[in-house]
DNA sequence: CTCTTATATTATAATTCTTATAATTAAAGT
DNA sequence: ACTTTAATTATAAGAATTATAATATAAGAG
């Protein structure tokens, strides 16, 4: 692990601590795997991803410290409509492509649309708290495939 | 009903034929039930404001004429982290804003991002179909509550 | 270091949303 | 009115997520 990973790890877990949220082997992992994981993650994927260290470990666990992480600020959830929610572990801003064919998620960074949080407070009168952004499309890979087929 | 919204409903009829969709009455009651709805219903909320006209309809028949009209693309599914997909008559193009606590979901319009579309071609090598943008807050109605609480 | 207590984990069951299956029904063209 | 093919129904199955209750353990107090 990078040193600047480690660090980003260490600072989670200040996070958790001074949040009275209590660091066990199992949250620590998550925790990890997804500060490491460059695919955000399903709950399924976590859970195999660790069955190995941790053979006891239940997916409610999962769950349960993903809903932690999560309302602790430090994890996103990405929700799209067939299959289950993806995590991804809020490091810096950024929004995500998508491809429709293969499902990869890319990191996109563009800046923040701070405007269009702001014109939407005025004109629908709410407390604006964050938006989400997701752009889709066919990935490079996928489209070179669909060439080959003709 | 208005009149626009007859003319609009005979248009989305006619798009269906046009595809060789069966216009069957539990479709033209789905279809018609999401042009006047302004709720962004669940599958099921149509289940249920249909089941006095039709006792005998399945949930699948929901779920199935949704499908049909989403690929028609007469329809949105939006979907969310905890609950069922709401779905939402494509009459124009606007965003969404969500009242986190309500749930409530207050059509949005402002001028489709395309810039943002073109720059990530460019960046990741995508090519493009489309884009979502919610934007999440607390509505009127809620943050006065919270206010008269204190 | 040990004790205590509240929290986390585990195993399991339950729930909820959505889709699949097979038999029956009905839309729409001939 | 007949025929064909798609749609509907009823039901069951599937997958993702959450709830429950018993057990285990993190972390602070003494």
């Amino acid at each position: 692990m990078a040193v600047s990973d480690d660090h980003k790890l260490q600072e989670a877990i200040d996070t958790l601590r001074d949040s009275g949220v209590r660091i066990t082997p199992q949250r620590h992992a998550v925790l990890e795997y997804l500060l490491n994981s460059m695919i955000h993650p399903t709950a399924d994927d976590i859970y195999k991803a660790l069955e190995g260290k941790f053979p006891n470990m239940s997916v409610a666990t999962v769950y349960n410290n993903l809903r932690v992480l999560r309302q602790i600020g430090l994890v996103r959830e990405l929700t799209y409509g067939d299959s289950s929610s993806r995590f991804d572990y809020k490091s810096s801003e950024h929004y995500h492509i998508i491809c429709e064919e293969c499902g990869k998620i890319v990191d996109f960074h563009y800046p923040t649309l701070d405007e269009v949080e702001s014109l939407a407070e005025q004109v629908t009168g709410f407390d604006v708290s964050h938006h989400r952004m997701e752009i889709y499309g066919k990935c490079d890979e996928c489209q070179q495939v669909e060439t080959q087929k003709h």
